[in-house]
DNA sequence: TAAAGCATGAAGTCTTGT
DNA sequence: ACAAGACTTCATGCTTTA
């Protein structure tokens, strides 16, 4: 290839470090792509105009693009992408933010509420409209959202209070709905009456059971009667979600277009021409994200199909990812030696331990986190308890711990979580390939839990060896502790070039120090931010390099997984948002190399 | 100060029972 | 067919400990 050839071999390692990086002033996700720019209009940007259909063709409704265009004017390709991005897309699509309340009745108050609430009512995703309200006023959006009357909702915070908490405010509405709500003392914020509160005990007998029982019946009405607001609030969610029509299915078993030893399943696979390599590209992230999120990544990656795979194929333990990409898939190999695929078999050793009601040969998914030695020791004690086998509720317990926490049997009574020795070789990287270097074990956990599982990944590169043999160029997005490096290193391709984008420091030296210890005869260049990596230094580097071969990364899951119980945001996450750079860096790589 | 411990569910999908 | 239960998930943020 024409760009390989002006590559220069210098055997000394760069290294950018954060401060000397050059601050790109544009820190937008689309900043500056050339792509785009190709695509901006300067003249009309009706529902007609080519710009309006190359928004629509990436899959922004039709009224959003308009609306966009018109809020920033048609010569400004990037803010409107930015605007499309941040307001519109996804989870906050146009239609959802449209939501309304399904009662319209209007009232004085109603309309009071509604005309103060006009503006911001159009888009309750948008955060940054909404930080400006009173506490009142983001409560009585939120109500609304959920479907309650509007009546109701002002009603409530009315009476209420608006330092009451939104649980408390349904609590008073629902009362009020089923018309209990005339007995203050059965309400739950108005109740003095309720068992453990003084009042009730000085209550005599039969008042206070009547008083159960009616608490009771209520509760049970408020319970079906907010189950039921939730499931028609879910529902419509979902008509509406529905209209965008979800093409992206997980399939199961997560078997991808075809697994070692494994007759490959006929598969239509279609890579639209601008997408075919070289450039080659793979991305990943994972399986199980939130609705709608893998449609997204799928219509930025040129419509192609994600390849969900399974890891618990490859080795012991399961981690259910997709993987988008445009290598072919014919005559893939595996990784040698190919793992032991069962925990027996992994560590024998613990098959003396393993209690016959311990079903488990396969863990499940590695995580950043580990059991503690408080929870193996309540283990050991539950099961001491016992004379023989364990009492199913004991067993039931102690298998639920040892899902979730992926330990194994190590003694007798003695579950343990794996070490990180364990987990690297689980993963498919060599032992130790953490350890040291001033790395904490915490740290170790963390970083190998974000990491690829180097077998899986290895099959689906293996296609490259044949057409790389003397050397690849790999630039190397969200590298981690370098999974994809280490994959192609096991495969026998020779790095040639590897710029890595890595943010953590102690990911980007454990990368550093395996590929001193690997004798690598190549280029590594460390970039730390992937939001600094500008055209212009992809320019830079291209120049020096000769181009890439291979554009690969797994974007930040932070805020998909279903294990962040506090910030799963989708992609427009915080961390997951970076998708878009992975999809910027690949089209101004593109660009730059000519193949746009 | 850094590392380890620990409490914190929802959102899906699949399975089972009626 | 439907409801109810079982199962899994590249984590975060606060507190405690060394």
């Amino acid at each position: 290839m024409d760009w390989n050839d002006s590559s220069k071999s210098s055997d000394s390692l760069q290294w950018i470090g954060e401060d000397e990086e050059e601050v790109n002033s544009n820190t937008v996700p689309f900043h500056s792509s050339s792509n785009f720019n190709t695509h901006e209009a300067s003249t009309s940007a009706g529902p007609h105009s080519s710009l309006f259909s190359y928004f629509v063709g990436m899959g922004f409704s039709k009224n959003m693009v308009v609306k966009a265009i018109k809020e920033n004017g048609e010569g400004n390709t990037n803010a409107i992408l930015e605007t499309l991005l941040t307001y519109s897309m996804i989870e906050k699509s146009p239609s959802e933010c449209e939501l309304i309340p399904y009662d319209t009745d209007s009232s004085e108050s109603k309309m009071d509420d509604l005309d103060q609430l006009s503006d911001i009512s159009s888009c309750l995703g948008d955060e940054e409209t909404i930080e400006h309200l009173s506490d009142r006023e983001k409560k009585f959006l939120q109500l609304m959202d959920m479907g309650f009357p509007i009546d109701d909702a002002s009603s409530a915070l009315e009476k209420c209070g608006p330092d009451t908490s939104i649980m408390e405010l349904m609590d008073f509405i629902s009362a009020a709905q089923i018309g209990k709500i005339h007995n203050p003392q059965l309400h739950p914020i108005l109740d003095e009456n309720k068992p453990g509160s003084s009042n009730f005990h000085t209550t005599p007998d039969k008042k206070r059971k009547k008083l159960f029982e009616a608490e009771e019946r209520w509760q049970k009405k408020v319970d079906s009667w907010r189950r039921r607001q939730k499931e028609s609030y879910k529902e419509r969610k979902k008509s509406l979600l529905h209209e965008d029509e979800e093409t992206v299915r997980v399939p199961k078993p997560m078997k991808g277009f075809g697994l070692p030893n494994m007759q490959m399943t006929v598969f239509n696979r279609k890579i639209p021409s601008e997408a075919i390599g070289p450039p080659f590209f793979y991305f990943e992230n994972v399986a199980l994200a939130p609705k709608g999120v893998w449609d997204t990544i799928s219509r930025f990656l040129y419509d192609i199909q994600p390849e969900f795979v399974d890891s618990v194929y490859f080795c012991a333990a399961a981690r259910k990812r997709g993987y988008i990409h445009n290598l072919p898939i014919q005559n893939r190999f595996p990784l040698q030696p190919i793992p032991p695929l069962t925990i027996q078999d992994t560590f024998p050793l613990s098959k003396k331990w393993w209690p016959s009601w311990d079903k488990r040969t396969k863990f499940n998914c590695l995580n950043t986190c580990t059991a503690s030695a408080k929870l193996t020791e309540r283990i050991k004690k539950a099961l001491e308890s016992w004379d023989g086998e364990p009492h199913p509720k004991t067993q039931k317990y102690i298998l639920f711990e040892c899902k979730k926490w992926n330990l194994v049997w190590v003694g007798k009574n003695r579950a343990a979580p794996l070490d990180p020795e364990e987990i690297e070789v689980l993963m498919g990287f060599p032992k130790h390939h953490t350890r040291g270097g001033g790395t904490s074990r915490t740290e170790r956990f963390r970083s190998l839990g974000n990491s690829f599982q180097v077998d899986t990944v290895a099959f689906h590169l293996s296609v490259l060896k044949k057409m790389f043999p003397h050397g690849i160029s790999v630039l190397s997005l969200f590298s981690g502790i370098g999974g994809a490096e280490v994959a192609l290193h096991r495969l026998g391709i020779p790095l040639k070039n590897v710029v890595s984008v890595e943010i953590s420091n102690v990911n980007r030296n454990i990368l550093q120090s395996w590929w001193d210890q690997t004798n690598q005869k190549g280029n590594l260049i460390h970039v730390a931010d992937v939001q600094k990596l500008s055209i212009d230094r992809l320019e830079e580097l291209i120049k020096s390099l000769g181009g890439f071969d291979l554009i690969i990364g797994g974007s930040p899951c932070n805020n998909l997984t279903g294990s962040n119980r506090v910030s799963r945001d989708g992609l427009q996450g915080e961390q997951s948002i970076l998708f878009y750079e992975y999809f910027r860096v690949l089209n101004d790589v593109k660009f730059l190399m000519g193949k746009v």
